[in-house]
DNA sequence: CTGTTAGCGCATTCAG
DNA sequence: CTGAATGCGCTAACAG
């Protein structure tokens, strides 16, 4: 920057007030500084910048799998709103583990990250979460909810599921089941609870053989199906907890040679981009992904500005999608 | 780090170096010193630490849309890898698109990043590459291939696709089409070329009506199937230049009552986790998404330690993954 | 084994 | 409208 402010025959401040507009400057020497950037390739060191201003213009994202379709909507969503407001995002990805978490947690907080945006394992609370609200860090929660006074972005987890139930049953379906999430996880226990809630209200009974945890994961989910189909009576329709558990259950059910939905209906939360291509074409409820990406930068940049605003809890409606894996008909 | 000296009754430079363990310390010094930041919560300040050290361990990751499961996937790898040493990653979304890619080249730049690793767009050569090397930015390309001298790392095409063409015409197909990807990506073209070779090797006609470009992106890719079938002589297998194009594709097809591999055989480049689910089982080339991702990064942390290095590139072995779109019969 | 000190590149008072 | 000087928090000589 020096080397700027000798060749444009001016002082460092100058240089400094020309490139943040914060005071005025003779139109003149503005267009020399200009010059003088573009003939020496100069580019503004943030980081120093941020060490005097305390603030990078980053944020951190902590965040379990990007290759989840899920998460990585998310993602994109977060990415594109910060750029926005001219903030970068720094990634980490916490392997849904508490302890990974809290190293990534550490590491974005170390490079002073304005902001944190933690979709929180489930041990977040004891973990990445205190230490966080300890160091005074502006965190947003997205997808899994925590008791931590926090902001937080998410669905409504319950009800969605519930009606997912509901469809299923006015298929005439008596036996349900549920593969569930991994425990810990607001989400895997909303939705269960919204799964018992569907069953009460179509006036079935509750087997807690039939809820089965498939850990959130490809494979568990798969043993989860197999358990399912062992029982001595086994469901004629099946829930599934989140995406990653359908691509399980989806495989699962073929290797048995189950035909859905003629053997076994299907629906599932979480939808996929491709969701309407495989066969049978699945029964989802869509989350408002990018939506949620959205409001979560949008309450971190809230509440980075208004450090002692209230935390609020944001929960939007998902969308029941109906197609052909729960049984019914094609369109058209 | 002042207040955790004072506590720990040593002067900063103490602290900085147990904290780096950069020179002995009293064993017992240490313990005090570790105690003092224990209680006051003290976080290192790495921002401080990069301004004097020119040095922020962040890589900067330049992509686009990483929604798409091939990136997602890249963009896994190269966090996990980066990770393990001690690196963070600064995210940019370049939208495939010169401009946007260099205000993101620029933003990361700013931001000090050690090293940059970026899926060049069709016009990086004229924008973002030669800003990178202006500044002297260590610079690994991935996935798309530019003659500008850097460290690149991919996959090899030609031969991939040409293999694609031969076993669809082994299948007995004498019209095989083929959807492009965007034009000014070397996958594209390279691609493109397999196809004509491997038409040429099996002895086949080229018809330029046959090669539609499909611009790497999901509904176009349904649109030039739909041109495709309404030649007066359509063909009977189409070969896809990339993921997303083959989700278009197979709306298509599925739109138009085609069906696979019956009236219209496919073959697709990239795999996708859900490939054995869409119906029929796609067959695709994998490509070895990880370890380009993990060569990537240690390309990249090469260069950063020895800047004279001769650029390297790498291709590395896509795989033929054979399934029941392109004819084949299902397994057992 | 430990303390003192001089910058890293910039934003920002305070004087002109 | 402009320049000089201070310090952000830390590392790395340089003394002791």
């Amino acid at each position: 920057m020096s080397d700027v402010a000798r060749l444009a025959g001016v002082s460092v401040s100058t240089v400094s007030h020309v490139l943040n507009e914060t005071r005025p400057v003779n139109p003149e020497t503005v267009a020399r500084v200009h010059d003088a950037i573009r003939t020496l390739g100069y580019s503004r060191n943030t980081i120093a910048r941020a060490l005097v201003r305390s603030s990078t213009n980053s944020l951190g994202l902590c965040i379990s799998i990007i290759t989840n379709p899920y998460f990585n909507e998310l993602v994109h969503a977060i990415e594109g709103e910060a750029g926005r407001y001219g903030h970068t995002l720094l990634l980490g990805d916490t392997l849904d583990d508490a302890e990974h978490e809290l190293r990534i947690v550490r590491a974005l907080h170390e490079r002073r990250v304005d902001g944190m945006i933690i979709a929180p394992s489930a041990g977040a609370a004891v973990h990445g979460l205190p230490h966080l609200t300890a160091a005074g860090v502006p965190t947003v929660l997205i997808d899994r909810f925590v008791p931590a006074g926090l902001d937080q972005v998410g669905v409504e987890n319950t009800e969605a599921t519930a009606a997912l139930v509901g469809h299923l049953a006015e298929h005439g379906h008596r036996r349900i089941g549920m593969i569930s999430g991994a425990v810990g996880l607001s989400t895997s226990a909303e939705r269960v609870s919204g799964y018992r809630v569907g069953l009460l209200r179509a006036g079935l009974d509750q087997d807690p053989a039939l809820e089965v945890c498939g850990t959130s994961q490809v494979e568990p989910a798969r043993a989860a199906v197999e358990r399912l189909l062992a029982l001595p009576d086994p469901p004629t329709a099946i829930i599934i907890g989140n995406n990653l558990m359908t691509l399980g259950a989806l495989r699962g059910l073929r290797d048995a040679g189950r035909h859905v939905p003629g053997d076994v209906a299907l629906a599932a939360f979480d939808d996929f981009p491709w969701a309407d291509l495989v066969s049978p074409p699945l029964t989802t409820i869509a989350q408002p992904v990018y939506q949620i990406g959205v409001e979560a930068v949008r309450l971190l940049l809230e509440r980075i500005t208004q450090p002692d605003r209230r935390p609020v809890t944001i929960r939007l409606e998902p969308q029941l999608v109906l197609r052909q894996s729960c049984g019914c008909p094609p369109p058209g």
